[in-house]
DNA sequence: CGTTAGCACTCGACACACCAGAGTGCCAGA
DNA sequence: TCTGGCACTCTGGTGTGTCGAGTGCTAACG
């Protein structure tokens, strides 16, 4: 379902293929995204420089077809990549460049001159990921899979409100309203935070509620409300590793010729709206190391037949991690879009690096 | 361009019509707006209980089109309210209902079942205002004017780096790391939120740098930096009020056949996520009171034709006040969208009053 | 004078046929 | 093993005819 780049490791999976079959597998996935028509063999013969005549290249497509790695929209149209197909080409037939110098270098420039503003880099690693993949981009922020207290802050607002404000360790600040009675001024809701502070330093949700600390257990009742907020609050930073996710670039994809059709289109805004299955996958991407490509949903997710996600991990695992990465449509330039998230993810791999140390 | 509701001061803008006249537009909006196809005379005579013939409804017909309320999508085919026949429906013909008490009551129990968090407040808005009016909705988060200091809190993550969190009176949290040299530790940090809460509470960013008091300008090099910094964060909260746009539904409107033109779904798509229009639209009606009509961009703002508006603010005017709304296609139940804006808006009003006193 | 029945006219939607062209599969021969 | 040739298939565009929905106009009517 989902695979490692590059060299992966079960090649076995594909049967062998002579040189000049993959040249031709490889030609055609490339002129097949750039033109987004069905390739015939007269075409692939004319641009193809393989030396053979259409003939034998028809040969050649009806057996690669039959492998598997083609599929033909009707009798008389060229063919086109199946799943399959893209698969093998990004897998072993794709020639993996870096990023050109100039784009590097704008990346880099705008990354500098930014603010050391959480939601200002993630909406730049987005657009800047949209407009290098020239399709839609998807960032979530860094997040750590173990939610340790950091501090606490607890600000009068109104009557019994108050505001509570709450970082962990990975940075997130959580806040939250809450109603304590009776009211109470800043100076004694100062001492209750610094108080807390003290006590929960460095402390999971697990960790608190487990074996208190024996100063916890005999907390006042509005603190213990309090304390209570606190570990609901790190037990959701805990599970949700993929709350927000920032998105730029739908109009790119939106422009290509396989979203004429609405009711693809509706399919893609809905599955982004709806976010469920795309927190899901971005949540395994989590877990693993390296691009990973997701071809037409392989079999796996059948939401999102007509797309493929490229996707990355970056920052430090399990301290504050997030993922990164581009969607478009199947028919996509695998090519550019692995640099591009493969560059982003680098870039972001020393900023988290600097900031978390 | 943008007209209040109800009972508009400017009738005069409008060529008297007769009573039968008046009925006639109104069935046909109706009508327009439930079948998404031209309304010809002789299904008006049969659904209208006019009294009156078809041919003599083509005569009205033909005169309101005259009139520029109606248009006619081609010779033979049956007539479709234009902007200005839409304008007058909404102005004068439209029955103003209540949202239905169920819905109403359902609005209620799910606003009373979350905690208060001002994030998850405004997503639930945009998935209620998305749910009740079926097209898609947009919700910006309370704001004031005039940015007022409330709090300050830095803390100690790494190295040189803290994390600065800036607590507004509006309730409003702005964090951003930064980096102070020499390396600080928590204690030292404290100390100095804690001098700068004492002298800066209640200011606005000009009080602090305009009439600074005394100690302001005896600080140390890097807490005057920190200064600076709190300064422009609060300059940047005053000037862009509507900064975030929560949205939703976004798939209800897709759905419409008016958007089975691609290019029509990307426009929305593309004003959405570059937002300057959408903000420059929102920005303005939270300068006015009651609720805001924009109908197939009005002349105004030409990228939203084929698009309406229906908007309100919320909130305590210049204290913390926000826009909600929706966004659905010109043919869109105006009546069914006026309501659940203007319920949804009052419900965010006491909200925002139990919290901001 | 407003209303209405009748009627001719217009125009889009749909079905159908037709053709050109692109592309294939296959076979026989090099 | 490759290739030229050829018959076959399928799509897409275009032109034609027909149907029906809907209009505008006119003449008649209360």
């Amino acid at each position: 379902m989902i695979q490692n780049l590059p060299g992966s490791q079960n090649e076995a999976q594909f049967p062998a293929l002579t040189p000049r079959q993959r040249e031709v597998l490889r030609v055609l996935v490339q002129e097949y995204v750039a033109s987004a028509t069905p390739v015939a063999s007269g075409t692939l013969q004319r641009i193809g420089d393989l030396g053979v005549s259409s003939a034998t290249l028809r040969n050649e497509l009806a057996l690669l077809e039959e492998l598997g790695y083609l599929d033909q929209p009707h009798t008389s149209a060229g063919r086109v990549p199946s799943v399959r197909g893209y698969r093998y080409f990004v897998e072993q037939l794709m020639e993996q460049r870096d990023l050109p110098a100039p784009e590097r270098r704008m990346i880099m420039h705008q990354f500098h001159q930014i603010r050391l503003n959480l939601d200002q880099w993630m909406e730049l690693t987005a657009a800047v990921l949209a407009q290098v993949s020239q399709v839609a981009s998807l960032v979530t922020p860094p997040h750590a899979n173990r939610a340790e207290f950091k501090h606490l802050e607890l600000i009068s607002t109104h009557e019994t409100l108050c505001l509570m404000i709450l970082v962990l360790q990975d940075g997130s600040v959580h806040q939250e309203m809450l109603s304590v009675t009776p009211e109470l001024d800043q100076a004694t809701l100062s001492a209750a935070s610094n108080q807390l502070n003290a006590l929960l330093a460095g402390l999971t949700a697990d960790e608190m509620v487990a074996r208190p600390k024996p100063e916890l257990t005999t907390l006042s009742e509005w603190k213990r409300q309090v304390l209570e907020r606190v570990v609901d609050l790190m037990r959701v930073a805990e599970q949700r590793a993929v709350n927000q996710i920032y998105r730029d670039g739908l109009v790119n994809i939106f422009g290509e010729p396989e979203f004429q059709d609405v009711a693809r289109t509706m399919q893609v805004v809905e599955m982004i709206e709806r976010q469920q299955l795309l927190q899901r996958i971005l949540q395994g991407t989590l877990e693993t190391n390296g691009v990973q490509i997701i071809i037409g949903g392989e079999g796996s997710y059948d939401e999102l037949y007509d797309v493929s996600l490229v996707l990355s991990p970056y920052g430090i695992p399990n301290r504050a991690s997030g993922v990164l990465g581009v969607l478009g449509p199947t028919r996509m330039h695998y090519g550019r879009a692995i640099s591009a998230v493969r560059y982003v993810a680098q870039m972001l791999n020393s900023l988290v690096a600097e900031v978390y140390g």
